[in-house]
DNA sequence: GTTATATTTGAACAAATGCTCAGATAAGGA
DNA sequence: TCCTTATCTGAGCATTTGTTCAAATATAAC
């Protein structure tokens, strides 16, 4: 990193002030998508609530049920069904059901995973 | 699962209602410490806002000066500067001073491995 | 010293979030 | 059929969040 001053690139119109043009092109290109970037924040900002990453961590030792997902964090069956709906719209979760009861589960192993690449980063 | 039915169980005083116990209990067990969850909950948290993974991801091609940041992300220098902050708060990034200017860095490779990781989970 | 540039800080405020509550739905048993 | 249990849904509301703005720092050039 050389440069040292700052200059004013016209860009769409309006004047944008950046050091490092080339630097910034290039973090552009390197960018993912739109949709799949909005799709990674979205992932992270529903695993960033601690009773929905509780409940993605419980369901790593199989699948459970609302009630016991409930019992477990210690909030309603409402708060609970709620978390399960945004992390099943997200493909984090699936259910089947057997009887009254839905038993909640890991979509797929993907995920188990990313949690334990998580946890492992954590601990240096 | 063969329970088919919940019970009431006595927990710090207050009645609690669950249908697995034994896998509660397992939960409970498995759950990583508080601190542990929280922090990790906040990591998550901090990587869930669209533009905050726009940092991170841009970081990876190398370092980076807070308006070169602003200009990709399109907010004001003070945003990404409050953005900034709260990633280092969080040791994802670190900086480094040279002159008047301040270039930002991902702190270690595992924060770009976990991102690789997150990027890669997404193409299935 | 003064001035200009790069970044930080704190307050203010609109927007988003997560919970609870009350009522709806779905399934089982009497 | 009616009653009970398990879960879901939408509205309401308090809390949190991310941005902007104005003012403060920090460094460089003069």
């Amino acid at each position: 990193m050389v440069a040292r001053k700052s200059k004013l690139i016209d860009e769409e119109g309006c004047q944008v002030k950046m050091v490092h043009l080339n630097r910034v092109r290039q973090a552009r290109r390197d960018e993912p998508p739109a949709a799949e970037l909005n799709r990674l924040a979205e992932l992270y900002k529903a695993m960033g609530d601690p009773n929905r990453l509780r409940i993605l961590l419980a369901l790593r030792g199989g699948e459970m049920c609302v009630c016991d997902l409930a019992a477990l964090t210690g909030v309603s069956d409402s708060a609970v069904s709620h978390a399960l709906r945004r992390l099943k719209d997200l493909a984090l979760v699936n259910n089947r059901r057997d009887g009254q009861m839905l038993y909640y589960s890991l979509d797929d192993h993907h995920v188990s995973q990313l949690l334990a690449a998580s946890l492992d980063h954590m601990n240096h």
